[in-house]
Formats: C-alpha cells, sequence, structure tokens
DNA sequence: CTAGGATCCTGTCAGC
DNA sequence: TGCTGACAGGATCCTA
C-alpha cells in the first residue's frame, strides 16, 4: 500500500511518539520481516528515502522499514498512532497474526504488522544506509527531478508504457499505483500510452501532477491517519478524500462526467477516464499489450 | 541494455 | 457450504 505520501505521513506522525525515545529490545515473530541484528538504542531521527523510512540510532545502527504491499507500523502507548495499509489491525489487539516483529520502547510498543510478508525491517550501520541496494538506486523524487530530466527518461524507456515507466522508482521515484493512476488522470494521459509518445509539454503536465497529488495527500494524510484511528471499527475514508479515479470505476469522472473504467495494464489494476485519457497514436495500443478491459459500466 | 511476466505471501471476495 | 480463481496502494528475478 504505502507510497511516498503515506510513508512520509508515517514518518511524520511516529516523530511524536518515537523521538528520543529508547528501544529496549525486540521480537521477530517472522524471520522473514527482519535482517540483521537486532538492536536497542535512542531514535535520534527519522528519515525517508522514496518508500522507505529510517530510524538512526544513537549507537549508529540504523532500522530501516519498507512496508510494500501491506506493511502497517503501530504504536501502542498511551495513545496509539497506527499508519500504513489500512485493516482492523489499526484499532485491534496487539500482537495478532499479521505482527511479524515487535519493537519495545521505553514509551510504549511498536508493532510491524504485514499480511502478505513482502515487506521487512532491517538493521544496518547508519554510515552505510546511502549505501544500501534498494536505497542506492532510488531515482529523484518528482519535486528534485526537472522536466528535462523526465523526458529523458521516458525517451530512454520509450517502448514501454508510460504507467509502468512512472512506477518505476529507479525512474522516478515516490510513486504507486495510486498515485500513478491519479497523476496520469490530472495530466489528461492515458496510461498505456507508449512512455516515447509523451510530448514535453504532456511530461511537464505529470511530473506537476505527480507533485501535487502527492502534496495534497502529504497535507491530508496526518488527519486522515488520525480519523482513521479513532473510528471506531469503521473503515477510514482515506480515498475517497481525493482520488478522482483509484477504485472508481463505474462512477462518473469529476472532470467531464464520463464513466470511469478500470483495466489492466503493466499487470496492475488501472483506473482511467476514457474521455479525459486517450490513446492518441496507433501505435500505443499494440504496444502496450497487457492493457485489457477489466469491466465495462457504459 | 530493455520490457514483460512470474513470483514472493496471506486474505478476501465473486461466482459456481 | 465449500471450492476455485482473481485480485491486492511493491519490487525483484528470470526470460527473450
Amino acid at each position: 500500500m504505502p507510497e511516498l505520501p503515506e510513508v512520509e505521513t508515517i514518518r511524520r506522525g511516529l516523530n511524536k511518539f518515537i523521538l528520543k525515545h529508547k528501544i529496549t529490545s525486540t521480537d521477530v515473530l517472522c524471520q522473514k520481516s527482519f535482517i540483521g541484528t537486532p538492536a536497542t538504542g535512542r531514535v535520534n531521527n527519522l528519515r525517508r528515502f522514496g518508500k522507505a523510512l529510517i530510524i538512526d540510532l544513537d549507537n549508529g545502527t540504523s532500522l530501516m522499514v519498507h512496508l510494500r504491499m501491506t506493511g502497517q507500523l503501530i504504536f501502542d502507548g498511551k495513545e496509539r498512532y497506527a499508519a500504513g495499509h489500512p485493516s482492523d489491525n489499526f484499532t485491534a489487539e496487539l500482537p495478532n497474526r499479521q505482527t511479524r516483529v515487535v519493537l519495545k520502547f521505553d514509551n510504549g510498543t511498536l508493532y510491524f504488522n504485514d499480511q502478505r510478508k513482502f515487506g521487512f525491517t532491517k538493521t544496518l550501520p547508519t554510515s552505510k544506509v546511502e549505501n544500501d541496494d534498494f536505497i542506492q538506486k532510488l531515482a529523484k523524487e518528482p519535486w528534485q527531478m526537472t522536466v528535462d530530466e523526465f523526458y529523458d527518461k521516458l525517451q530512454k524507456h520509450s517502448k514501454s508504457c508510460i504507467k509502468a515507466t512512472i512506477l518505476d522508482q529507479t525512474i522516478i521515484c515516490g510513486l504507486g499505483n495510486i498515485y500513478a493512476d491519479e497523476s496520469l488522470f490530472a495530466a489528461g494521459i492515458h496510461p498505456a500510452r507508449l512512455s516515447g509518445s509523451v510530448t514535453k509539454a504532456e511530461t511537464a503536465k505529470l511530473l506537476t501532477a505527480a507533485r501535487n497529488v502527492m502534496d495534497r495527500s502529504i497535507a491530508s494524510g496526518g488527519s486522515t491517519m488520525a480519523t482513521y484511528v479513532k473510528a471506531d471499527g469503521t473503515k477510514g475514508d482515506y480515498l475517497e478524500k481525493f482520488a478522482q479515479v483509484f477504485r472508481r470505476e463505474g462512477k462518473k469522472c469529476p472532470r467531464c462526467g464520463a464513466t470511469i473504467q478500470k483495466i489492466k495494464i503493466a499487470g496492475r489494476g488501472t483506473h482511467i477516464c476514457p474521455h479525459c485519457q486517450k490513446l492518441s497514436f496507433k501505435s500505443d495500443s499494440s504496444a502496450c499489450h497487457s492493457a485489457e478491459r477489466i469491466k465495462r459500466n457504459d
């Protein structure tokens, strides 16, 4: 689940609870979910690289957390702070079946939950964080990237469809399935378009869209998380707040009123407004072979 | 080198 | 009710 805005929200939220507090012990409930040697120490700093969260300790060790699809971090102290993949775990009794790592703090407990076990936590020397294989391969985030740089990257991957290209964290960093769909919609670009067919002007629109969509999500992220946690078992309206197309198949496009469709592109569920996002080049439709209609609602 | 598909894993939901 | 297949807010590995 968590894409860049969610991880940034977690970083800011968790800051209030664990900064300057000490990890006293670690319980690893699932070996696959923890790499390295458990470490104790006081939290000096929380950083983020793309979708990875780094917790620096005062003993030269850092804890890296990647939530992948279904990871969650839930801090249980005087109050509870929960973020990541939305589920009942936010309010459930912990640890539970999906709890993989338990970090005991001097002021509470931090649970790493992960239904599908794709995510991980790991310890490494603070000095080696930026050399870490995953971190080191990450491209710039949309705010740091220029239109020219982005355009060059798209041209370099001209034969793959634009959605697959912008999901690649080594090309542009931070977007996941939600924000890729939302950004492409905002820029009026069909996700099956070949990256090479995207014009310079469209590239600029897409880059701006990615920044705006994620800015908006970060800005509202904290409050929606808080709302979610306080809700008594009911699902939060996390997506409803800002999603224009994501998981809105069958509903009306907020811009033109056409019916939003769900298709499959690059192996991922993909949401589009067929009127606002058109395949403008003939080669586009044949190129993204995996693009197919999933549901028809017109 | 690129691009696309399979894969890791657990859980839920639609359709029979 | 039970079974089956599709799918899921990510990234890597394998193949052509």
